[in-house]
RNA sequence: UGGGCUGUCGCCAAGCGGUAAGGCACAAGACUUUGACUCUUGCACACGAUGGUUCGAAUCCAUCCAGCCCAGCCA
């Protein structure tokens, strides 16, 4: 078979290895996320190193929910934790497991351990054992129920299955090293008792494995042979080697677990407490907010599949954390949009205008055409008549310096129709601009070919008669780019307050039949997606992202 | 101060002994029926620091410095 060129560290690894034929099975990687929490974007860089891995060499991709905490875990997961994916281009299709199923498996190969003498039922309480695992300087003491005979450990571990024992008073764990230098080696706690219902396996187990003992388990059943997990994973792996090593009898060719440095990205949270945090205290309006960088938020705030695969390529895969600044994210979704969004016009901030010259109740069309990546997206005829629409910034009655569009005695564009002259200035009894006259040069006419004067600017606009309202919701950064902490958290000093802006005077284009999650262009004011989730009888758009920074020229 | 991991441009990131890719951001200019898009150009004599090995080092060695992770019967 002839093997892809390795494109990370990772990959590199795995590639060794079928240079090596270390595996007689195909390449298999997995995602194992626990059903306590959605999915969020640093979620999608793991899946994606998983799932590409698994895809680049020819290999399969799992999807398991590491559920061995019935006290976490609920349904609601881990239906929205395959619905994301889904979404996200990483359909597990057939490949759906749960660690949950494999209680049996697992506890059999427990008792296989104990007859081994690997493990020991330890009656020390949680505090005790505190004490006894030493400090990250000095080593552990050995519990004194560390040599207890197989026999006892066997019939232990059998009534701790029977729940003969309450949570808390035993525990199962591995007979490693108490002065190991790593603390995951000091006789880790294997099995513990809860007293929950588990969401799938209901009442049947008092007894549930913990995750550094189920995981190399788990991937051993499933044939996986890499298995990909956050940096902070590192100093376990030695408990997972330990694990199958000490099962070597059922698993000859076990999987290995192999590191990344965890991505995060500027002004974005994606732990799954502070997240729950946020939605809790109604901080956000829940967990698909699009402030939030949930698969949810992204998808409301209209980032495309293509624009998060083409991130996720494009940062790379890191051996220790990583920072990635918001524009990159923003960048990939500008480019993935500029060749699919309809270019349309809207006026965020409508400021009339009445072109005094032009014929009382005339109405024609015109045709605006929007050079972008794809013209196509952006033709069509509008209804142009007496009566328009501009936006309110596009005006000063006392411009600045380099200000080139309306002010009193300056003729600008209008796109795709005619030239107009700022004439006069109508204000209210305060003195706020109310109206604009202008006059138009019929000659001017958008296409016309009359080029016998220039203009500096053109404006977008929309006839007063013809246009429906929208809602606007702007949603800017919401959190600062800093670290935060501690338990009990005011969000009020990382929420700007400005995060989230509803226009409510917005005037769009007589759209035709927009439908959820459609992605508009408008002229100088960015990107915009229908909003999948509001159904007023006003438009309602989501700011995606703005386009670059307009400078006064 | 025990152990593990990481240090290449403001941010990601290639590089794996032969003389610093690329992207984002930023800056300048060109073009333009919007100041967007596009295009052009610029942006690390330098690879955490210091020594050493070598004809030659970001790449090897040594020491030091900085950051991250670990003391759940969470994952």
């Amino acid at each position: 078979m002839e093997i892809p060129s390795a494109g990370n560290f990772l990959e590199r690894i795995i590639e060794e290895d079928i240079e090596n034929q270390v595996y007689q099975r195909p390449i298999h990687t997995r995602f194992p996320p626990e059903p306590n929490g959605y999915l969020h974007i640093g979620s999608l860089y793991a899946i994606n190193i998983n799932h590409s891995a698994a895809k680049k060499f020819g290999g399969e991709f799992n999807l398991r929910y590491d559920d061995t905490n019935p006290l976490k875990e609920d349904m609601e997961y881990v239906n929205a934790i395959l619905e994301d994916m889904k979404w996200a281009g990483y359909d597990p299709g057939k490949n759906i497991f749960y660690g949950s199923d494999y209680f049996d498996t697992i506890y059999d190969l427990t008792i296989k351990l104990i007859e081994r003498g690997l493990a020991y039922v330890c009656d020390l309480t949680a505090d005790q054992m505190r004490e006894y695992r030493g400090t990250l300087t000095t080593p552990g003491t050995d519990s004194p129920y560390r040599d207890r005979g197989i026999q006892e450990n066997l019939n232990l571990f059998t009534q701790m299955r029977d729940g003969k024992f309450i949570p808390g008073e035993r525990v199962l764990r591995a007979k490693i090293d108490m002065a190991s230098p790593n603390i995951n080696m000091r006789d880790p706690a294997i099995y513990r008792i809860l007293e929950a219902e588990h969401y799938r396996s209901g009442a049947k187990w008092k007894i549930y494995p913990m995750y550094d003992y189920a995981h190399p388990i788990q991937d051993a059943i499933e044939g996986i042979t890499h298995s990909m997990c956050s940096i902070e994973f590192k100093d376990h792996r030695p408990l997972y080697e330990w694990v199958l090593n000490s099962l070597d009898f059922a698993f000859p060719e076990p999987p290995k677990q192999r590191e990344f440095g965890r991505m995060n990205i500027t002004g974005a949270i994606t732990s799954k407490r502070y997240l729950r945090q946020l939605v809790a205290l109604n901080y956000v309006d829940g967990w698909d907010d699009p402030r939030l960088p949930t698969v949810k938020g992204l998808r409301r705030r209209g980032f495309t599949q293509a624009s998060i695969h083409n991130f996720l390529n494009e940062i790379g895969i890191a051996r220790d954390m990583s920072t990635v600044d918001i524009s990159m994210l923003e960048h990939c979704l500008r480019e993935d949009l500029k060749s699919k969004a309809r270019a349309v016009m809207a006026v965020l901030d409508p400021l009339p205008v009445t072109i005094t010259n032009y014929p009382e109740g005339v109405e024609e069309y015109v045709d605006v055409e929007y050079n972008g990546e794809n013209p196509d997206l952006g033709k069509r005829q509008l209804p142009f008549c007496k009566k328009i629409l501009v936006e309110r910034e596009d005006f000063m009655e006392t411009p600045e310096k380099g200000f080139h569009r309306l002010y009193p005695g300056n003729e600008v564009r209008l796109k795709g129709a005619y030239f107009i002259k700022c004439a006069e200035v109508v204000k209210d009894e305060s003195g706020n601009v109310i109206e604009l006259l202008c006059t138009y040069d019929p000659e001017t006419k958008s296409g016309s070919g009359n080029v016998t004067r220039k203009v500096k600017a053109t404006l977008h606009w929309l006839s007063a008669e013809h246009n429906i309202p929208a809602r606007v919701n702007l949603y800017g950064r919401l959190l600062a780019d800093e670290n935060i902490s501690g338990e009990e958290i005011d969000w009020t000093q990382y929420v700007d307050p400005n995060s989230k802006i509803v226009l409510e005077n917005v005037r769009v284009e007589n759209l035709i039949n927009p439908q959820p999650e459609d992605k508009f262009q408008f002229l100088r004011h960015g990107y915009f997606v229908v909003d999948m989730k509001r159904t007023d009888e006003k438009l309602t758009f989501n700011r995606i992202v703005s386009l670059k920074d307009t400078k006064k020229r």
